[in-house]
DNA sequence: ACATGTTTTAAACTATTGTATAAAACAAGC
DNA sequence: GCTTGTTTTATACAATAGTTTAAAACATGT
């Protein structure tokens, strides 16, 4: 009785259910859950049809584990990166370093390509239609985020105006989005676009510069 | 031969071919393209099936007819809101002026709902999953636009570094685009998110004022 | 009234979808 | 070797997809 998920170097020892997820989340990403057909996923992950009820109960259940999978420690990993900042320099922190580390954070994963797979594209389509069930994605992922990222920002501005912080990370988080998505239509289009190509450090640390300013238009005095 | 476009009152009057456009813009920006089958389409539009293929020649084409109607429209009104505060004050022009006018035609059609058809899910998949030929959303809407915005900002802040400016709008668009998002969530979800509701002219207001202060920490000395 | 060209209709076609089933293949304990 | 429980397989099923066809219905000009 040997696990199946041991040693896990080659495909074909990873076990159908993980080969499985990992085609799934692949296929998904790249043309969404109508385009993906469950013969698709099953011949990707060189298993049978079946394989897909059998391990999973149907497509729809197949989908929610694939988010499982990511939604949990994308969010950790957000709120980490913000107590690693705040906890570094306890008394002076600079708002530019605080904002600096959080972008790097949120875009990393969205645009972070292992093996192709990357979320980014995933989670856009799960805004326009949300099959995920009720608000998960809400509860369980923005609204912590948010809560770690007001209160940063708070401490690092005390005298930042109370009632606009959630308009400022409102900003933030949609330029950081906008970039995420930028960058996957260049990617997603084979032939040149007529755009300026987007070098990714070069316009967090413009998005950085951007936000600070806006933030501290908020500050009763500059800082 | 009475033309069945005149006389527009109501829907039985507008002739198949319009009804069909319309029939297939509300349920495309609603379920997607692959969301929706032309049997729903013909129902919606009360008509055959096989109109569709003998107007359109296909469901392909009857998507990109959709687009047909409100690509160049967008942005000649996008351009012209930046045309018309241009030329108003010609020796003056505050910033935020210009940046207000731009967001309320930037988001207005993309939420307008005349007859709960709105554009900006559309949208937002046509960024996903590109299904219109090559780009003639990048060359015919983004880089005009773009360039009249770009000329204004310029005329505006003369000081303005220019090799920011493309980043400038980007931050600009990237939060205006966040809100039509989040707004659309929002209606798009019958139970309440535990999320603050976000009054419309409060986020465009807060986005212009945080954007000016962004674009004038750019400026060489302040305005 | 007739002929002509356009529009609308119902039906059929092939392909693909998600799911279900029942048999086969496999591994493990005794 | 036989039994038991799990996994894999091939196949069948009903539903839906986009498109096509050929006949019916309609309107128009003469």
């Amino acid at each position: 009785m040997i696990s199946q998920n041991d040693n896990v170097k080659n495909d074909s020892d990873k076990g159908v259910k993980t080969r499985l997820l990992d085609a799934a989340e692949e296929l998904f990403c790249e043309h969404g859950f109508k385009g993906t057909s469950i013969r698709d996923i099953a011949a990707f992950a060189s298993c049978n049809i079946a394989a897909v009820n059998y391990y999973f109960g149907g497509k729809n259940n197949l989908y929610m584990d694939v988010w499982r999978r990511h939604l949990i420690p994308m969010r950790d990993a957000r709120i980490e990166s913000i107590e690693r900042v705040m906890s570094k320099n306890k008394s002076r922190i600079k708002l530019e370093d605080l904002l600096k580390s959080f972008a790097d954070t949120f875009v990393g994963p969205l645009i972070d390509k292992h093996g192709s797979s990357c979320l980014s594209r995933l989670m856009a389509r799960e805004y326009i239609d949300r099959r995920l069930p009720a608000n998960i994605f809400v509860d369980e992922v923005m609204t912590p985020t948010m809560n770690a990222v007001s209160d940063a920002l708070i401490k690092t501005c005390p005298d930042l105006d109370k009632s606009k912080v959630l308009m400022v990370i409102f900003s933030l988080v949609g330029q950081l989005l906008h970039l995420v998505h930028i960058k996957m239509m260049f990617e997603q289009s084979e032939e040149e676009l007529n755009l300026p190509v987007l070098d990714l450090t070069e316009v967090i640390d413009h998005i950085v510069k951007f936000s600070a300013a806006g933030i501290r238009s908020y500050c009763k005095g500059s800082m």
